[in-house]
DNA sequence: AGCACGCCGACT
DNA sequence: GTCGGCGTGCTC
């Protein structure tokens, strides 16, 4: 019997870290049993989507306990073959469990076990009969009235869902009006393939950026990792452009990754002009049915290229020919909950499976990328120039311990500002801090109004949410008390700064500007930001002040002034990546002036002027301020000079986090075969001990050899689950975390 | 996680 | 008595 056993192995979405093995359902030819394929099965007491990973011939579980499958959901697989690699790579590196990893790389509808269908959706349109009838046949079905007229006004057509926002109910007149001849409908696929209105305008190059075009061509059907160095306005799209130009050529896909922030309606905009060949997007804001409509279309081959965010790393593409990372310093390619896999990093293990090239591009790049491209590992190809005519800007730091403060602006940043806005330009202030002020404190007694749940205090909002306190750490918002919930005192005051306290200053300096405040609050919903973009290029806004949001991939040309109202906030703060974010995030707000014709001005207040760091940044040389960093991580044995895993267990009780990550540790300890290479740290309280309602902690490994951490994460993560004291919290493991926090 | 089972206190 | 909170076990 058990030679020609046939076994499926499945991944289950369950948190348990093992696949679950099953007999092949009845009548099932063992050609269609192909990995990728969905199958439905009784796990425990429910029935589930299992997802085939591998077809074998022993099992670890005793035969009598295998079940047997009930059916198979697909014919053929419904994830391809290098996908399926990549996701296998992942359950192994980031030791997560394989039902999570396998089933987020899923749209929902396949998650659910729905047919891996193009889906469709009606566009309704009008028939020559219904263009020219009269109307007053209608009389007595008002519906059917509405439905012409609103059909006049939109000859192209309409979805049923476009309808139906317009009336409520619609299906019965739509039919009355089929039966009449008046109105007609076909089956689109409901993917919205991007469509641009200029087609084909194509840039010259120059000498640095041909050179890297036809540098990563020649290593095309290779593994090659790029390491693309350039600042804003250096042209990296272009170089992006004429490489994928080159690839959907020769019938390969692309796939194109970016930040959150920077997959702006313009960048897209910019593909598809520039691209033959349909442009598919993927980001947070699609439904489930367009996600699962570029998924299957991607699938299909019917897409070229992809540009998406994060999860855009698990696009089903059959033919990839290059991956692009923009922006690859950026943290938001790393996931922060649950499976936590980092995109860019995957990106450059799907390019060795698939043997392609594979281009990072940054103007700051991660210290990771930059020591991997000094180790020859990954090829750097800079692009030196500034396009245009513009000079870099003149920098300057203003010590702000000998200034008074208004609103944080010192009198040489007020008096630029003056400047910059007789002359007719735009100026941009930085500050990394939204609401009004970061606390409310009473004046008696010096209390300071903290969140309920958490280690940390209240942000005070006057007018996004006007007159609350907000946490942003787990979004408890209440009204502005009128007394001191200590002393019962009514003069409480906020202290510190945030973005809409510079904001209401500045429009009481400059009443008669235009003044734009761009942050997370100012541009919730979508479409709103874009409008605000919109409204700074034809010069309505003239006065920016904005958190990081402004410092991300955004244009701004005719922004003359830059200030930075606080730079020792980030540089000076805990986290061993702070530096490295502070430092990337000033220097590309930097990179947002004097664009164009003009040249620009940067004012860095700060009250470390010495710092080396901060003179580093100034000097505007990536690499001195790399060479700074990278001599901290060495010392402390931290990224690039080092690998890490954090264990972080979390729980509504004080001390049952640290009892278990004890219990950990002492079980990683005895489990770590060669100390000398990894070291087991803590178990420690969280930066933020409470979050949320949560008391948190956490145990680190550090490595100085990837392998051997792999190998003792590999023996002992399995373990954890059969912890007595894992039951009491909710623990994850973050492999390469981006922060300690 | 999600579900079932069994034990114990408390409440109509 | 029996309702329900929660600790414990199990998922191929
Ligand atoms: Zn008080
Ligand atoms: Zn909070």
């Amino acid at each position: 019997m058990a030679a020609h056993t046939c076994i499926l192995r499945l991944a289950i979405y369950s948190p348990l870290r093992r696949y679950f093995d099953y007999l092949p359902p009845n009548g099932i030819p063992y050609q269609q049993l192909q990995p990728g394929i969905r199958l439905q099965v009784s796990f425990g007491k429910r029935t589930v989507v299992g997802i085939l990973i591998a077809v074998v011939s022993q099992s670890q579980v005793a035969f009598h306990k295998l079940k047997q499958a009930q059916h198979c959901l697909d014919k053929s697989p419904i994830i391809p073959t290098p996908l399926l690699q990549l996701l296998t790579w992942a359950v192994n590196y980031y030791h997560h469990s394989p039902g999570e990893v396998f089933f987020t790389a899923l749209p929902r509808a396949l998650r659910q076990g729905k047919s891996a269908n193009l889906p469709t959706y009606r566009q309704w349109f009008l028939t020559p009969k219904g263009c020219s009838s009269d109307l007053k046949i209608l009389i007595r079905a008002p519906h059917q009235r509405q439905i012409i007229e609103l059909l006049r006004y939109h000859p192209q057509g309409l979805t049923s869902s476009e309808i139906k926002e317009k009336f409520g109910t619609y299906q019965s007149s739509l039919r009355s009006l089929v039966i009449k001849g008046w109105v007609n409908f076909k089956e689109e696929c409901a993917w919205k393939k991007q469509e641009s209105s200029k087609k084909h305008f194509k840039h010259l190059l120059n000498p640095s950026q041909k050179i890297a075009v036809t540098t990563i061509l020649t290593a095309q059907q290779k593994f090659q990792p790029f390491l693309l160095e350039g600042v804003t306005g250096s042209g990296k799209t272009e170089v992006y452009l004429h490489v994928i130009e080159e690839i959907i050529a020769k019938n390969q896909q692309a796939l194109v990754l970016t930040p959150e922030i920077g997959l702006t309606p313009q960048i897209v905009e910019r593909f598809c002009s520039h691209l033959q060949g349909s442009v598919a997007v993927l980001h947070s804001g699609l439904t489930d049915r367009e996600r699962l409509a570029v998924w299957v279309a991607a699938y299909e081959g019917k897409v070229a290229v992809i540009i998406g965010t994060r999860s855009a790393i698990w696009a089903p593409l059959q033919h990839l020919g290059i991956i692009i990372v923009d922006e690859e310093h950026d943290p938001s390619f790393k996931q922060q909950e649950g499976f936590r896999y980092h995109a860019r990093d995957l990106a450059i293990v799907w390019a060795r499976q698939a043997k392609i090239p594979v281009v990072l591009g940054s103007a700051t790049p991660s210290l990771e990328s930059l020591y991997n491209a000094r180790c020859q590992r990954y090829h750097l190809l800079q692009l030196s120039q500034r396009a245009g005519k513009a000079q870099t800007p003149q920098i300057y730091l203003i010590d702000i311990r000998s200034c008074s403060l208004e609103a944080g602006i010192s009198p040489p940043m007020l008096k630029a500002l003056e400047h910059h806005l007789e002359q007719g330009n735009q100026a941009l202030l930085f500050l990394n801090r939204r609401g009004f002020a970061p606390t409310l404190i009473c004046y008696e007694c010096g209390f300071i109004i903290p969140c309920r749940r958490c280690d940390s205090y209240m942000t005070v909002y006057q007018y996004n949410d006007s007159h609350r306190l907000r946490c942003h750490h787990c979004g408890a918002n209440q009204l502005i008390p009128a007394n001191c919930p200590q002393c019962n005192h009514s003069f409480l005051y906020p202290k510190g700064l945030g973005t809409e306290q510079v904001e209401a200053k500045l429009r009481s300096i400059f009443p008669d500007t235009g003044i734009a405040r761009i942050d997370r609050d100012t541009t919730r919903g979508s479409g709103v930001l874009d409008k605000i973009l919109n409204d700074i290029q034809k010069k309505k806004y003239r006065l920016l002040i904005g958190t990081q949001m402004l410092a991300k991939g955004h244009h701004y040309p005719n922004i003359t002034l830059v200030g930075i109202l606080d730079a020792d906030q980030g540089l000076f703060s805990g986290d061993f990546r702070a530096g490295e974010r502070m430092a990337q995030l000033i220097l590309q707000v930097i990179g947002r002036s004097g664009r164009g014709e003009k040249s620009g001005e940067v004012l860095i207040q700060t009250r470390h002027p010495d710092n080396l760091l901060l003179q580093a940044i100034i000097s505007q040389k990536y690499d001195r301020v790399a060479k700074i960093l990278l001599e901290e991580r060495y010392q402390t044995g931290f990224p690039p000079h080092g690998y890490l895993a954090l264990l972080r267990a979390k729980s509504a009780l004080v001390d049952t986090p640290i009892a278990f990550l004890e219990n950990a540790r002492d079980m990683a300890i005895a489990l770590n075969t060669h100390q000398g290479m990894v070291t087991v740290l803590g178990p420690v309280s969280a930066p933020m001990e409470r979050r949320a309602g949560y008391y948190r902690g956490q145990l680190l490994l550090q490595g100085s050899s990837r392998p051997y951490l792999q190998q003792l994460l590999a023996t002992w993560i399995p373990k954890l689950e059969f912890l007595k004291t894992a039951r009491k919290v909710k623990w994850s493991l973050d492999v390469d975390p981006v922060d300690l926090m």
